[in-house]
DNA sequence: ACCTGAACACCGTTCAAGT
DNA sequence: ACCTGAACACCGTTCAAGT
């Protein structure tokens, strides 16, 4: 509700609207709390980027070439294609709101062309053909992808109800389930070791052949 | 604006709301818009159920059930464990805005019970481990939803712009990418046909050890 | 039991007016 | 050039009041 510190610059207002949406997430960004926080009329705000959408215009255009850069290390193809994916879902998981803003605004061809052409690289150099190659590429993409989004998701969940262990301990014997794996369904795994383990095993697939 | 069509039972306003969200959205379902559409005073709906969230308890409440139920059909043991991603996949495809109505009350785990177990019985028939099946069922799920998700979203997506198309006839030679494997990404794929690939792939390497 | 209307606290946005 | 205040059309929700 309060703020002031000096004028109020374009830089310094999608500096904190960054901020705001970094922690209450995009749908809570409103142009009236952004006006309070910078210690200004909301009306300021529309003199200096024309309305909402321009305002997350500027953010996204701020943060795009960051996630943009890709590191691929590791010397076997596998190794390599590996450090491409871990190293994008890191770069998406570092700014959860972008994938969204990304997605609504048409840019996600842009935003994914460098993995796109790191993963080309690489499957070039092991000799995939042509159509399998487009194929495996989006194939890894959209598991990367579709794994940060859910990983978001569960995130910024409410705590499960009824937890999967309860529900685990309950139903094992009536879904005909053995007790051994049901136990294993109900502890909650890390992401990123599902992640890692089914990242591998899709990329050794699509090597083989 | 108009509607009328009788007496507001809480069946009539929830199908109501429940076509409004199909067509629309879940984000553009307010409450004055769906009692201008009962013919009814905004008030009126809170008499029925207590307020938005409740209303959408209730939707969510409604579908739950529908997409829990998995159909498992094939032979061997990798074509039942495909044909369940497919079931599992064209239910979510059919509601889309279920996922994050189901995600946002905590009710995630209990929504993919059923496919859990499916997935588990066919793992063990398969011979598989406990702790390798447990991980694998989380793979397969993960990118299941993944997919399906990431799917909703480019469906709901403006037109890409620049499009792939574009990006690619630009950039390939100065990304270092084989012409002949660029005009294949600056095609777009049937989401259909990648996910058919990348999980028969999946699948495929999580049976082979 | 079922519904209405007024009211409150929020939105995004426009526009004339100030300095 | 930069900012304010009033105003408009939207929200969800509460509450007293009607039948």
């Amino acid at each position: 509700v309060t703020g002031a510190a000096g004028p109020v610059t374009r830089q310094r207002l999608i500096d904190t609207a960054l901020r705001m949406v970094e922690e209450d997430g995009v749908g809570r960004l409103s142009m009236r709390k952004l006006a309070a926080e910078l210690g200004v009329a909301v009306t300021a705000i529309y003199w200096h980027v024309g309305n909402r959408e321009a305002l997350l215009d500027a953010l996204v255009e701020r943060e795009l070439a960051d996630v943009s850069a890709i590191r691929v290390a590791g010397a076997s193809p596998g190794a390599r294609l590996l450090s491409i994916a871990r190293s994008l879902r890191k770069k998406l998981l570092a700014r959860p709101h972008l994938i969204g803003l990304v997605n609504e605004r048409g840019l996600t061809p842009l935003m994914f062309l460098p993995a796109q052409a790191a993963l080309a690289r690489e499957l070039a150099a092991a000799g995939m053909q042509q159509a399998d190659a487009a194929m495996a590429i989006r194939a890894i993409q959209f598991h990367v992808i579709g794994f940060v989004v859910l990983q978001r998701w569960s995130d910024r969940s409410p705590a499960p109800n009824p937890s999967a262990e309860d529900l685990w301990r309950e139903h094992a014997v009536r879904a005909g389930v053995d007790p051994a794996v049901a136990s294993r369904l109900a502890e909650s795994l890390d992401p990123g070791d599902v992640f890692e383990f089914s990242t591998r095993k899709l990329i050794s697939s699509l090597l083989s052949g």
